[in-house]
DNA sequence: TTCATAGGTTGACGCCGTCAACTTAGTCCT
DNA sequence: AGGACTAAGTTGACGGCGTCAACCTATGAA
């Protein structure tokens, strides 16, 4: 009964740190808020986290089993190219459509990583999907090539998935129809790099 | 006089700034310790910037027009393919020899960019130097093929240094070998992808 | 000479994270 | 059954932060 609840507490906390950094940036997560909206006091939630930036850590952990789940949910392909292309759209997908997930993963001032060894775990776990699949088109006889690559296709999303949520382009003056295609387009030329 | 010492506090709040950032990150960025290290009252530096964020902003922007500088300072190469490969080279040694520069300009936690136009007046120009350069390797002739292909390029070494700096590679389980190769290989295979 | 103003000062307020000390309820030996 | 230990939650305090308000002072224009 004790563990249920003090579980309990752990989650809902997460749970409403997420949800406070959605309506208020990262910066703005205050540990006391999540305790005052949980109704407990401003010390309850240190018997679970032994800091702000340890429950900022487990909500991103959570994230990045989130962003697995999604890449492994995707649509499996008759082939491995076709099951690669659909990687990169569920990669995308999944940023434009949760950017407070995205970002709070890849966005910067993270918990030092060293600390956190379990968020650093999920985030391996993503990672070795993308590899896998990689190598997997490849029959995976060139490993150093298969990381090479695996590493140029991240690259390639990453940067395409952050510079589209900034909003930073529209500034730039490009136009609509060049945003919308910037995907196809950035796995047309992944397609050409690989020859696949 | 009060105009020059003026001007003189401004720009050291914001040499002041960047320095405390580097120690101690942006979230530790205080202005009041600001101010401390500089020998003035807590409230002096808000005469020049009108909030904390503003005078994050000011540091970010500044670190934009560094950029710039530095990719306009690149060896010309002897045709427009050759500056085209300088241009990426010189886009990851800035990131790589300035972490804190290049993550104060695309870590996420960023001043609202609505409410700081010279900061991104400033990183509109940066960019633009990419897209003329990917213009003029090509002649120009397709504008929007142009802009597509210079936000792919840029996507891709974006996303490159960004993942490279973050160390979460080395926890990945990548040989220091495979990290080395990762940039020449990307430009191999940017090249590939352009045709050039 | 007057006087508005830019730049700098002190003081206060209400947040925040976190340490310390206390309470309570449940668990586990004996 | 009973007592010790512990996990989970509470209240209270401290110092640091951003920022508002009020005050001081020199300078340059009228």
């Amino acid at each position: 009964m004790a563990e249920s609840r003090s579980r309990d507490l752990r989650d809902q906390c997460a749970e409403v740190a997420l949800k406070l950094i959605g309506e208020v940036g990262v910066e703005g997560l205050s540990i006391r808020e999540v305790a005052r909206r949980l109704g407990v006091s401003h010390q309850a939630p240190y018997k679970h986290f032994a800091s702000s930036n340890h429950l900022l850590a487990e909500v991103v952990r959570r994230m990045y089993a989130d962003f697995s789940a999604y890449l492994l949910s995707r649509p499996k392909g008759r082939n491995e190219a076709e099951s690669m292309e659909n990687l990169g759209i569920a990669y995308f997908e999944f940023a434009m459509r949760n950017p407070l997930h995205y970002r709070l993963m890849f966005g910067n001032p993270l918990p030092d990583p060293d600390q956190h060894p379990e968020m650093m775990s999920e985030a391996r776990a993503a990672f070795t999907i993308l590899l896998d699949s990689i190598a997997a088109a490849r029959g995976g006889k060139n490993v150093k090539l298969d990381q090479l690559d695996a590493l140029f296709v991240w690259s390639s999303l990453h940067g395409l998935s952050t510079i589209l949520r900034t909003n930073a382009l529209d500034e730039i003056g490009l136009k609509q129809a060049v945003l919308s295609e910037a995907l196809p387009h950035t796995l047309m030329r992944i397609g050409v790099a690989l020859g696949i």
